[in-house]
DNA sequence: AGCGCTACTGCAAACGAGTGCAATATCGGC
DNA sequence: GCCGATATTGCACTCGTTTGCAGTAGCGCT
């Protein structure tokens, strides 16, 4: 037998379809009588009634989906990121639809016009180019959104995002602390905005904290992986400059870095310390154990949806944006200098 | 602007909206002249006319999407099955709406209802529970599904499951020819159809081969974690039973070993041997890097989208099912017994 | 010229629910 | 016992698209 519809439950409580949907509603149960409204509830639930969204959302223009937009849900960082938005999206009668990117600006423009198309109320988009001229142009056409991990500069549109520059400052000064003067960083690509914010941090935590400001301490990668974090650090390791510990870009820039400490048979952490940015899971179970930033990534989720629910109950309310602060977990990868 | 409506273009073509529809519809489109067809399509394109799914779905009672019902999508196991999903479904103008039960049958139940009052025409099953008297009475009602990861027993649903049998087969005989003959298995949940069948498997490959057929040899953990693992290991070395050799029910009980390992100062693979399964992400990275069993996830992923596409096109058809054949990944956690 | 046929196109009714407006009942007050 | 106000309820239309049916035009053929 087909799913029951509003009609079947209108007949069967004796009223019509009008009332019954009325009856149903939360908002106008007020206007029919108490009585009425408490017979055709129940007869709702004895037949098992569930409203058809896809009708509702025709009439009202309300899909009750978001857009859940990423690079790549391969990436251990988003499944908790994703947790946290569903945690406060359900709640209220919302669902997401997840799509990758790849981080292919062609591909992301397809699959955003594909989410409009589904009819998402909002987006949460969470990819890190810092070129975003089509986040811009959905702005202006009135598409609610929040960002993720990446303050929009210009654009006035809420962002949630890891306080990058304290998480950074923590790592470095970590190190210093442990007496080291000379740090090299392992940088992410420079297109993406982390990339550059965390340099931009380096950069400054250095000067800050008078360590050595070698520009030849800086080598950029042109990916968050495995591979190019090696390369990153043979880079830095076959121009012969010196340094005894190594700031990376993120924890798979720090994997790489673990490579190539292998290939090239170098002790970690005595001959070199390194610390990551991101707090992966399964970093406790590495030899040695990386030191990282933590970053909260469910409470970034959640937030996120939660500024996405206002925004879309009301659109023009002034974009805010949160800053989330991260901690630094000290695990075996760091130790003082050897000299 | 609002979006434009099939009426729009209908409009500016000069036709009638049935009309543009059909022109719309490659399906259709022979029903209208092609000059006709040309010209509805071309100013559908400069309108920038999208078709709104929700409209289309009332009239035709299809939603183009599909639920995607998993344990926990933080298990970095399932993040690739969904992206293989998406892969095949995408081209095909669906859309995975991904819940999370976290094993808990309530909130499976719930989820599952929530998906089909949002009209999913399609339900892709990875949760790993034995029981499922849910599952039965879904597919009486005539939901179709498929299953992943585990091969329903009586009902009549398609599924796609790695060939856990041979999986295990591979792990125990490489232990074997290292030269163990006491074999020790830390057996996942007994309540998942994956523990069951691993454990199954592993005392029949261990009697096929003649190695000591211990049942103190096998202990069984409450969930798929590591301090479960941990925990299972501890049951067995607490027991005094003597063994070189574990096979884990799955990687994250592998690593509860390892934790052991460092708790109790047990050299791996000098002393205790270790080989997991599912070759999750990062192993490699681990000390030692641990000997596994991959799993196709994509693979799967893929093959599950096809099956259910092909039952949403024929739910008569017959069910198929498709066992994926497993390899060994041996890295550096296996190495041939002390004495 | 008239017939039938095909090829096309328009009409209108759905799909399931929401909602402004009108209609009906009910009640209090005099 | 009548008037107006108020509380309920029903009617009918709408959202954007699809689709069975009917209508129209044009064509070939005799």
């Amino acid at each position: 037998m087909p799913a029951p519809t509003l009609r079947d439950v209108a007949e069967a409580a004796g009223v019509h379809a009008a009332t019954a949907s009325r009856a149903l509603n939360p908002a106008t149960r007020g206007l029919v009588n108490a009585d009425t409204a408490r017979r055709v509830m129940k007869v709702a639930e004895q037949l098992g009634y569930r409203p058809n969204p896809i009708a509702r959302g025709l009439k009202t223009a309300k899909s009750g989906t978001v857009g859940i937009v990423l690079p790549d849900l391969t990436n251990p960082l988003f499944p908790p990121i994703v947790r946290g938005i569903e945690e406060v999206l359900e709640p209220a009668g919302y669902s997401g639809l997840i799509v990758n990117t790849d981080n292919d600006p062609g591909r992301e423009q397809w699959q955003i016009e594909h989410l409009r198309s589904r009819q998402v109320e909002g987006l949460i988009v969470a990819t890190a180019r810092v070129e975003h001229p089509l986040m811009e142009q959905l702005h202006r056409e009135g598409v609610v959104m929040v960002m993720v991990n990446r303050r929009p500069e210009g654009v006035d549109v809420p962002s949630i995002t890891p306080d990058d520059a304290s998480g950074v400052e923590q790592a470095v000064r970590h190190l210093a602390d442990l007496g080291h003067t000379r740090i090299a960083h392992v940088a992410g690509p420079a297109n993406t905005s982390t990339g550059v914010t965390r340099a931009r941090a380096f950069r400054t935590v250095v000067r800050d904290l008078g360590l050595a400001e070698d520009p030849d301490l800086i080598t950029t990668t042109d990916s968050w992986s495995e591979e190019a974090g090696a390369e990153g650090l043979r880079r830095l390791l076959d121009a012969g400059t010196e340094f005894s510990a190594i700031f990376a870009g993120n924890d798979l820039i720090a994997l790489g870095c673990y490579d190539v400490f292998r290939e090239r048979d170098i002790a970690c952490p005595t001959e070199l310390s390194v610390v990551g940015f991101n707090d992966m899971p399964f970093l406790d179970k590495l030899r040695p154990p990386l030191t990282t930033i933590a970053i909260p990534h469910l409470q970034i989720g959640a937030e996120a949806g939660r500024l996405l629910l206002d925004s879309i109950a009301d659109p023009s309310r002034p974009a805010r944006s949160v800053l989330l602060p991260l901690s630094l977990v000290v695990r075996g990868s760091t130790a003082p200098p050897a000299h």
